[in-house]
DNA sequence: ATTTAATATCGTAATATTGCGATATAAATT
DNA sequence: AATTTATATCGCAATATTACGATATTAAAT
């Protein structure tokens, strides 16, 4: 086993979740707040802001870039990060579909 | 390795990371769903509904209980699980407060 | 008292994730 | 052309997660 059951899913339940997967850990997080504080960076400002090594952080942003939240353009030999504007607002909307639902609550509890 | 540096890290960033790794997984976000829908239910209703092992539907409630998202009362030989309101107001202010953000992005993007 | 029913926990196998050193690639600098 | 700089990828070790059968526990039903 170790193998996510997809196929008991709702797709819909299956896309949330490997979203909220894939921030669900606090380099990516450290490093998306870090890319909205500066507007953009590069993998090397990020390896010197977290202190883990570069290979580590490519690793992290290559998953934020699968999800499309960030977007990363060549200039020159570096790499800039940013914020994929529309997916971003795109989550933005999945999110609060799910978070700001209206829960009920039973008696018995 | 294997082991996330969580001293590279604010405690916030931690913090919302581990919840949001609890609720990235589809069987989780599928219980919460059912919850929410039913107002409340128990392990073996979701046992038939999701359609993993008991052992399974148990852990994933385990691991709902720890972040306080859900609660458990013993009712009978039942134990009867709903959402806990005020932890999930908790989350809806934490989660919103990240994702509802205002993201500018820098021209070169 | 025995059986049934619902849940939790233990142990384990399969797989996934995290992190990093080493190496590859590609653009800029000297 | 050789060096430097920035990033990506490979391969691996350590650890974590997922899933489940088996078993334990506890309350209700017979």
């Amino acid at each position: 086993m170790g193998v996510t059951k997809t196929e008991l899913y709702k797709d819909e339940q299956n896309k949330l979740a490997s979203r909220l997967k894939v921030l669900g850990h606090p380099a990516r997080i450290a490093i998306l707040q870090y890319i909205i504080n500066q507007k953009a960076c590069i993998c090397n400002d990020l390896v010197e802001e977290l202190g883990l090594a570069q290979a580590t952080i490519s690793q992290h942003l290559k998953e934020l870039k699968a999800i499309g939240i960030i977007q990363g353009s060549i200039e020159g030999k570096s790499v800039c990060y940013c914020i994929e504007e529309q997916i971003w607002k795109q989550f933005q909307t999945e999110f609060n579909a799910f978070f700001n639902q209206d829960v009920k609550i039973k008696q018995c509890c």
